[in-house]
Order: structure tokens, then C-alpha cells, then sequence
DNA sequence: CAGCCATATGGTAGTCACTACCAAATTCCT
DNA sequence: AGGAATTTGGTAGTGACTACCATATGGCTG
């Protein structure tokens, strides 16, 4: 709208794109919040009210992908569940092959920075719960939905997640989401070892199949 | 062995369990770590020899149990794969039953406190990262083994979680081991829609199907 | 038992992420 | 142009965590 909106989404990203900078070149626990606050230009003060931690100012990217990701599929209450969660697994991908050298830096930070890759898990896993209550809302409301829903959310987010831990290491020669579908099929046709209900792992507990 | 490690293990007790008698009167966020010494009666330099972190102080049992299965996983190389995975599932809940209180505690602090959440979700991704690295071992050495062991790993950690969400709920009513299995055969039967590859996200990406 | 070595402990000083708060500057609206 | 709302930068502080060192304690040897 005004003047003070455009503003404000310049100087957020001019502090973003500082810090992913100093990141890239001093390593993310060698960079301070003030580092990047002088950088940008800003008080630190400034820089805090639009990143609540360090950890946001690199992980934005991704959150953002896996947010329009889920509210996509809000939109699509029409569309089947497979194909659903298929479009909503390409989806993210997709947005992920937008900018790759950022995704892998991201990778990067987190395998070496404990707080970013547990940032990382945490987006994960709210992307997980988030897929898994539209799920329940569109599965029959029997008193498994929401257990159901789970399960296929967290395959979906399975999926992605593995696809995109090869992707990041061979970017130039790696289609993240045919890989995807070689996913798929290999979970549709049984290529999967599954876990299967044959094996006792010890009598003496008080539970009886 | 000498007098040396059986005191040793006695502080650590004595710290982990004065820190979650503090975590639940006051919350994990209103305690800090000078008063879980003070209470441990040491100074906080030995409360850090031995926790590195103050979330290491609510999580080390869950920890445990996720990494005892693992291990226990490790030393069965002649078990079938799919035998062995819901051995492993079994086992780590059999664990985790062992003191629902405990971990009921960590599921309501991971629930509001972020840093909590991330640990545990740091903590649940290393379990699964190793369970793949040993399903690996014992795939058929094609290019695809990789990708076939992190998708195994990653679905039977995702009936751990999904079962245990359910069951640090209600956990007098459920039984967590029997509900495990009634996700393996949800999964097995087909009873959880799983992604298809029938649906084109977007037409003007440059992949073709 | 005395003495010595390895290890465990507690204290000090400091870094850094992050918060609460306030006064000054900037933008918007009339 | 003037006042209201918002954005900003600075100050002071909390608390997790680290590096370091002097002291104390347990374990072994002569």
C-alpha cells in the first residue's frame, strides 16, 4: 500500500540477504547478530523485530515454500487424495528448484549447526501437522481419520524430505520430483520393505497379539 | 568399576532428577540452569561437564530409548527386513512405556517450549538417519538402496511418532505396541491413500512425465 | 601409610542470543 | 503544517554456554 510497507520490505530483505551473505562467507556460528545489524545498516533492536532468532534469517526461505505448499492444497478441497498429495509433494519441490544454490546452503548450515538443523526439523514437522489435519478433514470421519491422516501426511513429508537430501548433493543432475515419483511407485508397487506384524520381540511383556 | 564411576553416576542422576522436579513446578523456560545446581547441590561448571545442553536434561530418556534400539537393530544382521522393522517399532515403544509419566512430561514441554521441540525432533531425525545407514547394509547393493533404506526408515519412524502422539494422550486407555500394528496393516492393506502420479502440478515447468 | 598422578570440581570472567523498555525520528492523514 | 501512529535505535539486563585455572578428591604405587 504505502510508502512504509515498501520500506519495510526492503530493508527486511536487505538484512536477509547481508546475513545469508556473512553466513556463506564466515559460517553461521562465526557470524554475530550485530554483524549482520551493521552490515544491513540497522540497530540490532530493528533487525530482532524482524527476525525473531538467527535462525530465521536463513531458513525463511524454506518455511515459505513448504506454507504455500499446504495452503495451496487448502484450496483444492476438491481434488483425490493421491493425487492430492502428489501435486502437494511437486509442489514443494518445485518451489525448492526455484533458487538451489539456497537450498543447499541451508543443508549445508544445518549439518553443521545443531540450532539450525533443529530449526530445520521444527518446519518440518509443522508442515507434517498442518498436511496432516486437511488430510483428516477429507478422509471418512471414522474414529481412525486422524491417525490415518498422520500416516499419510508423514509419508508425504517422507518423501520430500529424502528426495530433496539427494537432490541438494547433485543438483545439476538430479530431477527432484521425477525422483519424486520414482518415490512413489517404489512405495505403490512394494519396492518398500514395510514393516510387517510377524515377529514377537519379546514374550515376556504382559502384551498378547 | 572404581568408587570413582559409581559417584559419578549418582550426580548425574541426582542432577537430571532435581532439573525435571524444577521443569515441572516451575516450566522448562522459568528454570535456569544456576538453580537446577543449586538444587543438584554442584556448581554449574560440573552441571555442564555432564549435560551440554539444558534440553539434554529433559530428553536423555528418550534419547536412550531410540538409541538401544538402534544398537539392538545393529546386532540382529540376520533378521529379515521387514521382521526387523517392526522389531525395531516394538521396541522402542516398549521402552518408552517403560515411564509414560516421563514422557508425557517431554511431549506437554517439547508442546510449548520451541527449543524442546527441536531437540526432540533433532534427536528423532539422528534415529532415523541411523536406522536407514543399517537397513542400507542389507539392501541389495543397487543405486537405488540409498533411496529405498532412508524411505523404510522414514515411514517406520512415522509410525513411531504418529503412535506415540496418540498414545502420551491417553495412555491407560491405548496400548502402543497394538496400535503400531494396526498402522502396519493400515499401511500394508492399503488403508492410507498414498501419493499417485497422476496429476500434473503445472504445465509451463519444463519437466516432462 | 605416605606420596603421587589422574581426574573431578567449583569459581571467574567473558561472549552472545535475546528481551523489555524508552526516547527520537519518520511516515501518514487531515 | 500539525498531530497521531508507527518505525527506529539505543540502553540495560537476563541467561545459556565457553574457556580457563586453582583446588580437592579418588586411585594407585613404593
Amino acid at each position: 500500500m504505502g510508502l512504509r510497507e515498501v520500506k519495510r520490505e526492503r530493508t527486511r530483505r536487505l538484512i536477509a540477504d547481508k546475513a545469508f551473505e556473512l553466513f556463506n562467507d564466515n559460517g553461521f556460528g562465526r557470524t554475530t547478530v550485530e554483524q549482520i545489524a551493521a552490515a544491513a545498516e540497522v540497530g540490532p533492536s530493528t533487525l530482532y523485530r524482524y527476525f525473531p532468532t538467527k535462525e530465521t534469517l536463513v531458513l525463511e526461505f524454506v518455511e515459505d515454500c513448504l506454507g504455500d505448499a499446504v495452503s495451496w492444497f487448502r484450496e483444492q478441497p476438491e481434488l483425490e487424495l493421491t493425487a492430492g498429495l502428489q501435486a502437494v509433494i511437486e509442489r514443494v519441490l518445485e518451489q525448492l528448484e526455484t533458487n538451489p544454490g539456497r537450498v543447499r546452503a541451508v543443508f549445508d548450515m544445518a549439518a553443521q549447526t545443531a540450532s539450525v538443523s533443529a530449526h530445520l526439523n521444527e518446519l518440518i514437522w509443522r508442515f507434517r501437522t498442518d498436511l496432516a489435519d486437511e488430510l483428516v478433514l477429507r478422509l471418512p470421519a471414522d474414529n481412525r481419520a486422524e491417525f490415518t491422516g498422520a500416516l499419510a501426511a508423514g509419508i508425504a513429508m517422507n518423501i520430500i524430505e529424502t528426495v530433496v537430501r539427494v537432490w541438494v548433493d547433485t543438483p545439476d543432475t538430479t530431477d527432484a520430483r521425477s525422483l519424486a515419483r520414482q518415490a512413489m511407485s517404489l512405495l505403490r508397487t512394494g519396492g518398500i520393505p514395510l514393516p510387517a506384524a510377524t515377529y514377537r520381540v519379546s514374550d515376556n511383556s504382559g502384551y498378547d497379539s
